[in-house]
DNA sequence: ATATAAGGTGTATTATTTACACTAAGTAAT
DNA sequence: ATTACTTAGTGTAAATAATACACCTTATAT
């Protein structure tokens, strides 16, 4: 361990694309930063990596500390490693994104000690960003983009229970497009891994939809076959 | 600078998956090590990163100093950052594939000043592998499974001019399975980014193919549009 | 000349994707 | 209870893409 590590200061962080679904609205959670450097400005929440502690690991505590939620979704994407990405010294940033609902009964107030304030914003309204933080965030989009049409991560941003409409439009502003009704739905249910729950949504304006949940069991077994959703 | 970073001895690596084709083969790239952790064992291709260097460059370094080579296609896919994946120390790698042309004239000789001995091995005939690169080579060729689908990667693989048998050959080899010629030819054709060269093969027994080359140009105009190769 | 080995080609069938508009059902207001 | 309003929910035809499948051509080697 003696001679061979490390050959410079240097350490590694996470930093975190965190989507939020509320209401027909993408939203990534940000903190004002409180210290130096970029004090005052937005960022991504991000953390140094613990001795004791994998990637993966990393990236879930620094989720929970902010959200107080645990068993989050995310993927590591892309990780960044400019000389001069970061003003203190070399820092390599490893990149996840998280998916989770928001909305509804729990209404999540992000907490942070590390941060004057945590909100969150819209992906169309934007600050600007700390660091290399907008192209962190660019990518992790491109990512969820590309990865919503071949894996079933749009149900990470739902409730348990959730109508075709809603997921509908998941698919919408992910993808940033308007897509058709009736091919939305003859597709999605024709995978067979939407649970009809026999169940209307409750308290809504207007005629109740149906509930569906995700069925994983039926999903796993799809396996190796390539979905196209 | 100071007070902030680093938190503990660490430092971060590269290692490379480099693929090679050669009649009809996929291969990679490995050294057997002549330094202990692992003495003796083969291993992926890799390094420390420097503190001057960015990760690509890092990567386009180790890849240039085993092969010569220069401008090599090369794409960041994961970081692996288990807490004890090295016995030395805390040491988080991110990996890389690339992709490259074996064969024919210029006979690629791996030299390497590090290892042991380096050599171009079929990947259906791996040895154990020192560190978790095993799991690294595994999510690799994963990555290039998915990636050829989508973009032009198989390509870089082959000569500049090559034959719709031999595009044909890495298809089936990266996805393992058989296509369909009159298929594959009808579809890769239809995408209008391969050039008649008015060529044949030369110096092969029985009747010579003609050669085609991959336009970027045309390519870089499709884009936006989802290819599906 | 002949045998050999790979090159090169077309069509019919099936599956998938797209485009498109109205009725049904529940709520809220009068 | 009637009406107005808003979202839920449904089917079919056309176009496009994917698949299955077999023979003749051409250059080389003997």
């Amino acid at each position: 361990m003696k001679e061979v590590l490390p050959k410079f200061n240097s350490t590694f962080s996470i930093d975190c694309v965190v989507f939020g679904f509320d209401e027909g609205e993408l939203k990534i959670l940000l903190i004002e930063r409180n210290e130096e450097p970029f004090k005052d400005w937005w960022a991504l929440p991000g953390n140094i990596v613990e001795e004791n502690e994998s990637l993966d690991q990393s990236a879930s505590r620094i989720l929970n500390e902010l959200t107080g939620l645990t068993n989050i979704y995310m993927e590591q994407y892309y990780t960044f490693g400019d000389v001069n990405r970061h003003p203190q010294g070399r820092v390599v940033s490893i990149a996840y994104y998280a998916l989770l609902r928001l909305g509804g009964d729990k209404a999540l107030k992000p907490l942070s000690t590390y941060a004057k304030q945590a909100h969150w914003i819209n992906v169309k309204e934007l600050p600007k960003l700390a660091f290399d933080h907008q192209q962190i965030f660019e990518k992790g989009l491109e990512k969820i983009k590309r990865r919503i049409k071949h894996q079933p991560i749009a149900f990470e941003l739902l409730p348990e229970k959730f109508t075709l409409t809603q997921l509908q439009n998941v698919y919408e502003v992910i993808l940033s497009k308007k897509l058709d009704k009736r091919n939305f739905r003859k597709k999605m249910l024709s995978f067979g891994v939407l649970k009809d729950l026999e169940e209307k949504q409750q308290g809504v304006s207007f005629r109740a939809a149906t509930l569906y949940k995700f069925d994983r069991r039926k999903y796993a077994k799809l396996f190796g076959k390539e979905i196209s959703f």
